[in-house]
DNA sequence: CTTGACATGTAACGAGTGTTACATGTAACG
DNA sequence: CGTTACATGTAACACTCGTTACATGTCAAG
């Protein structure tokens, strides 16, 4: 049973995904609840409480969607990075990765009176692909640059709304990768023969 | 000569760079200016119009800035997303762009307030870039790409401030494209010989 | 010296902000 | 029924917001 609480915070996630942080104000927001400032104070002590319990909700629920998404991955066979790009832009999650990377600027922004919320954020996951990579691949350079092929393409997606484009850059970068792969000498040496993780 | 405003302008781009934008209010600008909120509506009819003008300005200095940088560009062999990222990255650019991300994000979640200060903006100088590469390769995908890149990574250094680790990932960028570029059999079928832009 | 354009200072207006004081309702439990 | 905890409504407080009315200053041109 959902105390009166936790719905409340579905509703505010709910008003947030549409009308973003940067101009949130208590009386507009309590009204298309239905409910009044009052209660949202009563509720959650201050806008800043209330701000926080619901992007923690937020991020939460994030996470989880998105620990489920790689236990349970149909096609082993795709590429971490392509299955990540796909449960972003899903109708589902979009709006709330959103919410996210403007609460990232904003904190870059304005750490003062944002940069609270930030505590971990993509960061999780960037890291979590790039655990994708061959181990001698893995270099700071190249999870970062994964990282940003990401975020950049999300930005261009929020900017312009074409999912297409933006997934065939997706591709296309995946593409690079593997024809990279393709033009580098091997540099493994000590067993000229099976896979490289050593005996298990 | 500059006439009062001009001078105002300069100042208030100052002021912007360090502040941001989204919780710009008159009076605390005008008192770190040393001036009075009466004087910014004086000068600038409202707010809005204040707005207006000094992003134009900022965005108008930032255009000739990169067009001089392109133009004279000293050593020729340096790569166009190389030379671009430094550009942004430089000291004296860099709060410039930081700013113009910062519009970029408030528009995606505000068009109606911010919408209007964003007719061209860094679409300009991805074309740009995109101009640099072999016509072959110049898809949209691998324009998008591109500019991904450059925004995912100037998103990462504003989160981060690590200018080495971006820097490196920009250069391993650049380093995956000449690699699968060595992969790829040539298209080219024309002329077997020569570069292939044509005589000049 | 007078005129007139530009610049500035003081103070206020009405609206919106987050928050609070105080009173009232609802419903379960003894 | 009475008590108690939770929820809610009404109204206000002190403050900030963008903007404006009105008066005053500066300073060059006639």
């Amino acid at each position: 049973m959902k105390s009166r609480k936790e719905i409340l915070i579905d509703e505010l996630v709910g008003y947030l995904l549409g009308h973003g942080l940067s101009d949130l104000s208590l009386r507009p927001l309590a009204e298309a609840l239905g409910t009044s400032a009052r209660l949202l104070i009563y509720h959650f002590g201050s806008k800043e409480g209330l701000l926080t319990e619901v992007l923690d909700s937020m991020q939460t629920r994030l996470r989880q969607s998105f620990s489920s998404l790689v236990e349970q991955r149909a096609d082993p066979s795709e590429r971490p990075l392509k299955l990540f790009w796909d449960w972003a832009i899903a109708r589902k999650n979009y709006p709330h990765l959103k919410l996210l990377y403007e609460l990232q600027i904003l904190a870059v922004q304005n750490p003062v009176a944002y940069g609270q919320y930030l505590q971990r954020n993509n960061s999780n996951w960037s890291v979590l692909i790039g655990t994708s990579l061959p181990e001698a691949e893995r270099t700071p350079a190249m999870v970062t640059l994964l990282g940003a092929v990401f975020d950049g393409l999300f930005l261009e997606l929020m900017s312009t709304g074409d999912r297409k484009r933006t997934t065939q850059a997706v591709l296309q970068f995946i593409r690079l990768v593997d024809e990279a792969r393709e033009a580098r000498p091997v540099v493994q040496r000590k067993t000229a023969k099976a896979s490289n993780t050593g005996p298990r």
